[in-house]
DNA sequence: AATAATTTTAAACAACTGTTTAATACAAGC
DNA sequence: GCTTGTATTAAACAGTTGTTTAAAATTATT
């Protein structure tokens, strides 16, 4: 009697339910034992295909990656034909989205939202292969949207106060599921927030960078 | 031979290394034979004092609270005198150099960020305590400059855009000094970036709460 | 059908975990 | 000095961890 109820391969279902177990516990409180009783095999077989439980999450880690982008892909806040604010509104909503979404596919963030918060061995490949794109076209879009060249920490400086309202919700999700439950309750609700973010930093943007007129009326 | 090389005795000594050992590896990995080791104590010594390491765990928390709020009073951001644009100046400035500094003193918001993070059971009483008042000062200030009554909902989002910014350079740690590794050298640095959030989001709220005048000019 | 290669299994491994125990050392009180 | 209560100790406990092993089952190859 092999228990593989589904048709997916040992290797696969241990990789997915890795992604789900790793997520939620994290690397180090995530056992074996639990990885390999969810996929319904044995406990060997973690240390057969992977070569031990730290391989098994830096492969983890990069199935989440592939799977976050594949699932939420940002095409329209590549495209440069598009104003550069609805660009960013664009890659807010899609971000955050990403970051919140609870059903199956938020667990891979919730992974890389892990990593990120407490990194092990693997965060450096992570950040080559999924980060610097990410900061790479957020930089982009607001460059496009201060159109005089700027210096370049000062960008930096914008990108991370963007980024850093979007990462809030995640990382700080226990104190605002307490404080304000209804801000993250569904899909309505985070495009909600994603719109406040892009407001709130577009008025930051536009204040600052037309500089020297009109301070108060 | 008795090991206690200080004056301090060994409770007070056990938890100040557990606030040390849990910020550096998070409650489960942290090993209580760690903490008695770099204490200079016996194994049995935490469940002796305390009753078990769960229970010391949640005694260190409330006590790097404690110290923190000690040794980074915010008395000029309370003072209601100021201007409010200067008191929210102060209030991130302060904020931001209680996430950050590097020093002893820092390893007690390191283990808050990640109870924050990765709550235990210890949280609901953390809300309470420590994170409710703190809240309710920058609701205030907020508040404050916008003068004209706004929705609860609203400030809301305000407050989670400011807050988020300044967390971001915590929880998000890992990626900034890979990423932008002078943003957090050195105290300097940090009133930069401290300065730099102040003005985005007084910018932000000064063009979001005066409607309707010179959009673009 | 017989052989070879691969996969799966249960059992054991050694290391480490938080906690308990029971003996010892030490101090204070009378 | 002796007793009492507290503090400290080394040793052991029972449980869990990641990993290994060697046999069995399955699949692929000839």
């Amino acid at each position: 009697m092999t228990q593989s109820t589904a048709i997916e391969p040992v290797f696969n279902r241990l990789l997915q339910v890795a992604v789900e177990v790793f997520a939620e516990c994290g690397f180090r409180e995530a056992t074996v034992r639990e990885i390999c009783s969810r996929a319904n095999v044995n406990v060997a077989s973690v240390n057969y295909y992977f070569r031990s439980k730290e391989a098994l999450y830096s492969q983890a880690l990069a199935f989440a990656f592939r799977e976050t982008n594949r699932l939420y892909p940002q095409d329209a806040a590549l495209d440069k034909s598009l104003p550069p604010e609805q660009r960013l509104a664009v890659f807010i909503n899609n971000f955050l989205h990403k970051l919140l979404d609870d059903s199956q596919l938020g667990l891979h963030s919730k992974l890389i939202a892990r990593e990120i918060a407490d990194p092990t061995n693997a965060l450096d490949d992570m950040m080559e292969t999924a980060i610097v794109p990410q900061i790479a076209l957020l930089e982009d879009i607001i460059r496009q949207i201060i159109k005089e060249p700027v210096d370049k920490v000062v960008v930096q400086r914008y990108l991370l106060s963007i980024f850093g309202q979007c990462l809030m919700f995640k990382h700080s999700r226990s104190i605002i599921d307490r404080l304000y439950p209804n801000l993250i309750a569904d899909a309505a609700a985070i495009q909600a927030s994603a719109e406040h973010i892009a407001q709130f930093s577009l008025a930051a943007l536009s204040r600052l960078t037309l500089p020297k007129e009109q301070t108060t009326p």
